[in-house]
DNA sequence: AGCTATTTATAACC
DNA sequence: TGGTTATAAATAGCT
């Protein structure tokens, strides 16, 4: 940010590194009270630095206790007011979890090709290439089954639909008949009169 | 910070604090973000708005994993357990974290195929689907490059060693040559005698 | 750790 | 919510 553009990769140097952490540690902290204080925002952050020292904010109580609220909340994805148990909701919270794997994953392999990387041997690529193979191959299967629920589904409904119609039809044949007759009758007796 | 200096309390006005509030809260995330990267540095944030909507950065796994560490370490006020060998493995830092992913999203996935989860809608999993092809293409690239890389190696090494063979060819003619003259010169000389 | 030249972030305005 | 701009802050490179 000053003297220099800043490249958004690992800073290689391990004195500069060091300088930088402490430097951006303490504008990071200093803007989380900021933006708590200014926005009346809660907020909780913990760094641990790579040598793992651990340096943490809670703006409101403890991080215990913010960390309790974040579970909740991150849990239930629901409402806070409501801390009741939610059983049914793992399945959600799977997806989600996984969804932000796929992120952090796509990020990953995005910053790998953008930086020129080459700590990838061909055998490691050679294992992901398969891996990702693997969940193509199960993802094709849900889609699969999905889509043979959805056709059974609708060949159910279309099952119901003739039966359905068939007993239509063969209400109005019968209408029709007793129309008929009506008229037949009515004829007939329009004929004696 | 901008065309008026700030005061460090909390902002009266709602709207104001509202846009203060999305424009900085995205400006701590980038933060957080940025030392994760420059510093390797670990980092869990969360920030409750006002209004109790939760917005989070984990930079490392999930925010579960790093809060875990966090409660280890706070817990036992330790310096960590046993951390690994990390002085020199800067190379191979990214890779191995990349792995770690996987191994998550592997397991992830296998679970949502073991829990007959019906979460996933078809048309997330098209877009799973799409990602994961995008980055087999990409992997593919990458072994495509690697693979070519290795290939002018070894053609250059082809041509070293056929330069050096040609040498050594001809150094084998001279020397047979020589010898042969020696074979004569001696030959000759005998026959003198 | 302290000092600037610069880069960033962002407050106010649209 | 998403730009633009003038200006306050943060900070990279030095010492």
């Amino acid at each position: 940010m000053a003297r220099g553009k800043v490249q958004l990769k690992r800073i290689e140097n391990p004195v500069h590194r060091q300088v930088t952490f402490c430097k951006r540690r303490a504008g990071l902290l200093k803007k989380a009270k900021e933006l708590s204080v200014l926005c009346d925002a809660e907020i909780g952050l913990f760094i641990f630095s790579a040598h793992g020292k651990l340096y943490e904010l809670a703006t409101k109580g403890t991080m215990q206790g913010l960390i309790e609220r974040y579970m909740k909340f991150s849990r239930g994805a629901q409402p806070e007011a409501a801390p009741e148990a939610h059983p049914l909701l793992d399945a959600k919270e799977e997806t989600n979890m996984l969804k932000q794997e796929i992120q952090t994953l796509q990020k990953g392999i995005r910053h790998l090709f953008g930086g020129g990387n080459k700590t990838m041997t061909i055998d490691e690529l050679q294992v992901l290439e398969k891996n990702l193979e693997t969940w193509i191959y199960h993802i094709r299967s849900m889609k699969m089954n999905i889509m043979l629920q959805e056709i059974q589904a609708l060949k159910d409904k279309e099952g119901t639909l003739k039966a359905a119609n068939k007993y239509l039809h063969d209400k109005i044949v019968e209408n029709t008949a007793i129309s008929n007759f009506a008229q037949f009758a009515t004829d007939t007796s329009n004929s004696y009169r």
